[in-house]
DNA sequence: TTTATATTTCGCCCAATATCGAAATGAGGT
DNA sequence: ACCTCATTTCGATATTGGGCGAAATATAAA
């Protein structure tokens, strides 16, 4: 039970949720996720390790980057049934809509150490 | 996406998981599920009170009693599809399983009113 | 090795929440 | 109407959780 109650945990906040909407499109950098939730990056780094101790998601260091991508089919049976409910809601949420727009645009080389 | 992070911050305490997995074996009053869950009665109803906001359960008068079941077809998108998810998951888990032997045990008219 | 930079961890603050007991509400039975 | 009892609401308290900035880590580049 404490495993379910943390997935569902990890899923109760808005800020996580953008998260996974945004790694539905592609993975990310912290530093491009900072920059279009608007957040503090430690923050940011916080909401990832949520997600992370979750199952939820995954996180691979690729040169100076960490690497976040959805955590789909390797996972327990809550990720793996979750992720793939989520992927099919909000499809006309307003703040998803913009960030996955923006997930589009951004990139790291120009974006990080401004 | 606020009516989907309601739903799943209902889903993020495991004395309400207890509560939707006992509604599992049939519908109960407050004061069963205060004599199971070992909670204030107040606590119990502030729980039933998140479940009911968020859609997954669904309560009705009954006499003195209020009878609060599970809140199946009726509801929303997110509801629908994760109330048939909860019941497939922690078949084996001992809390779980010991509430819902008590719910078959339990009888509103010996027990309230002691 | 030193410097730069992306990320994580830490300490703190404020808001939200789980819990209780007491008081208020509501519905039945007398 | 009054009393009883199940439930809800209120007030207080303690814990958890989201947010930030600063310090610590780690990795690349110089």
């Amino acid at each position: 039970m404490k495993a379910m109650v943390r997935v569902f945990k990890a899923l109760s906040d808005s800020s996580r949720i953008r998260i996974l909407k945004m790694l539905e499109i592609r993975s990310l950098c912290v530093c491009e996720m900072t920059e279009i939730l608007q957040l503090a990056t430690s923050t940011v780094s916080k909401h990832l390790s949520i997600l992370r101790d979750a199952g939820l998601v995954s996180g691979t260091k690729e040169g100076k980057w960490a690497n976040f991508h959805l955590n789909h089919d390797q996972s327990d049976a809550y990720v793996r049934h979750l992720l793939p409910l989520i992927r099919t809601w909000l499809p006309d949420d307003e703040i998803i809509r913009d960030d996955r727009e923006k997930v589009m645009l951004v990139d790291r080389n120009k974006l990080c150490g401004l």
